[in-house]
DNA sequence: CATATAAATAACTTTATGGTTCTGTAACTG
DNA sequence: CAGTTACAGAACCATAAAGTTATTTATATG
């Protein structure tokens, strides 16, 4: 089994709209500051924090150094993980996507030969 | 954007072991009754009614009726989204998988041309 | 009709979440 | 060295989550 506590901890971090538009922006824009991540939302500065402990914990985000900034980098691993894990299920909604189940077998295949679980 | 409170619901439900080995079952077993579902966890069954009104405000399963019985069918439809949702990151992190970049890029043409967002 | 079964609901407890403001700290800057 | 910038941390609050036991409701069945 794929570490279960980690996959909670991914689910989690994502099953809140301002820490997958952190993910979003990381993923468009490359590293940002805290200071340039918490500008667009209503919301104050240590509450960015408390999201990107989260995004921390999951492992989804590490931290860079720049004198006094903390850049954000995007680390995408658990993201494979959780996809893998949604993968499981294709069988029960691929069928409306015509040949995507097709696809997505190639594509199990391919990881189990990639030695991922 | 797909619709932010489904993904928030769907990765809320999914933040959960227990949550996630009930739709394990149900993938594996199809539908189930509360009692048989509960047996194999060391929980209460009102604590398993409650998980599956989770599951069931995600829309990840439904509810029929069998006499005194309430059989949970498996819904997976918000795990497409979900999966959908996730399938946007995998340049960051496919390359590890060789050969799967690419077919997910196949994978994403083919989900546009079937009118999902 | 009385009882058993299946599941939901209620009431309650504990802990976690998501937000706030205020304060502290590390590093740059005039 | 004084002030500013960028952030983290602490303390606090309200609400939600996850579990419990006890009670209710609905349906079957002897």
């Amino acid at each position: 089994m794929i570490d279960a506590a980690r996959l909670d901890a991914t689910f989690h971090a994502l099953a809140d709209p301002t820490r997958r538009a952190i993910l979003a922006r990381l993923a468009a824009e490359g590293d940002i500051t805290v200071m340039d991540l918490a500008e667009p939302f209503a919301m104050s500065q240590p509450a960015i924090s408390k999201h990107l402990k989260v995004l921390e914990k999951a492992g989804l985000v590490s931290r860079g150094r720049d004198a006094q900034r903390r850049p954000v980098h995007l680390e995408a691993q658990p993201l494979a993980e959780a996809t893998g894990w949604l993968i499981e299920y294709r069988h029960y909604w691929a069928a409306q996507f015509g040949r995507l189940d097709d696809l997505l077998d190639e594509l199990q295949r391919l990881e189990a030969a990639s030695g991922k679980t």
